[in-house]
DNA sequence: ATAATATGCAACCAGGAGGTTGCCCTATGG
DNA sequence: CCATAGGGCAACCTCCTGGTTGCATATTAT
């Protein structure tokens, strides 16, 4: 019924979770999350980095579709897309799950946990 | 009721997603995540990689608590902790909840979509 | 037309990440 | 007691990452 870990390709995941982990990206992401586009000189601003490091930023979350943007006469609007993060909870939840079945496994033997 | 992002460390969060963000990390991760206390030469058994190297990234994962370490004997047993898996999916969630109050705010416009 | 705005591209740089090797220390099994 | 298995530590190397600067290009406003 639920997708088996070993149907999702790992390296796919890892580039996610990398893209995300960045103090950065993250920021951009919420400031994106509220569904308004914002163009690169608007997501620069009160950002301390230059116009340039906030765009390296945002092609890598684009790399893995956590953003996109498109063009608008002379500015590039970025806009929020949340499938990729719905994937990695998904993947979350499969790790979840397969702890969760050894806790169970693990009870029935009814062991005292020394830990 | 639901935390709000503003109360989110955003570097922590950061910090563990980029934990994750390593294929060799994710590997070691679904090893851990059945239960099985494993030491490091275990972990380090089909990995094509030095203990060395698994050891440095078994530090990472533990920095963050994904992972926690005892010693027994002379060897050391790595197993899995669920928590800060739980604390990102919880993160996750917050910024799909936001994303979702904007999709709700926009349907009141009835906007043609034209993406 | 011109100036100003918004971005792209490329070179460059310092520091950190991933990985290896070598050596030392501590348990454990004969 | 000795060999071996499991790890820790530190040095070292290479490559990627985050960031900057300088310059070129395309729109837009005056």
């Amino acid at each position: 019924m639920s997708p088996r870990l070993s149907s999702h390709k790992p390296q796919a995941k890892a580039q996610i979770f990398a893209a995300l982990g960045d103090e950065t990206r993250l920021s951009l992401l919420i400031r994106l999350s509220d569904g308004q586009r914002q163009s690169i000189a608007q997501l620069t601003e009160g950002s301390k980095l230059t116009r340039q490091a906030v765009t390296k930023h945002l092609r890598i979350l684009e790399r893995v579709r956590i953003v996109h943007s498109t063009r608008a006469g002379r500015e590039s609007l970025f806009a929020f897309n949340p499938e990729p993060l719905d994937e990695l909870k998904r993947y979350l939840d499969l790790v979840s799950e397969r702890w969760n079945q050894t806790l169970s496994r693990l009870k029935s033997f009814v062991e005292i946990n020394d830990e």
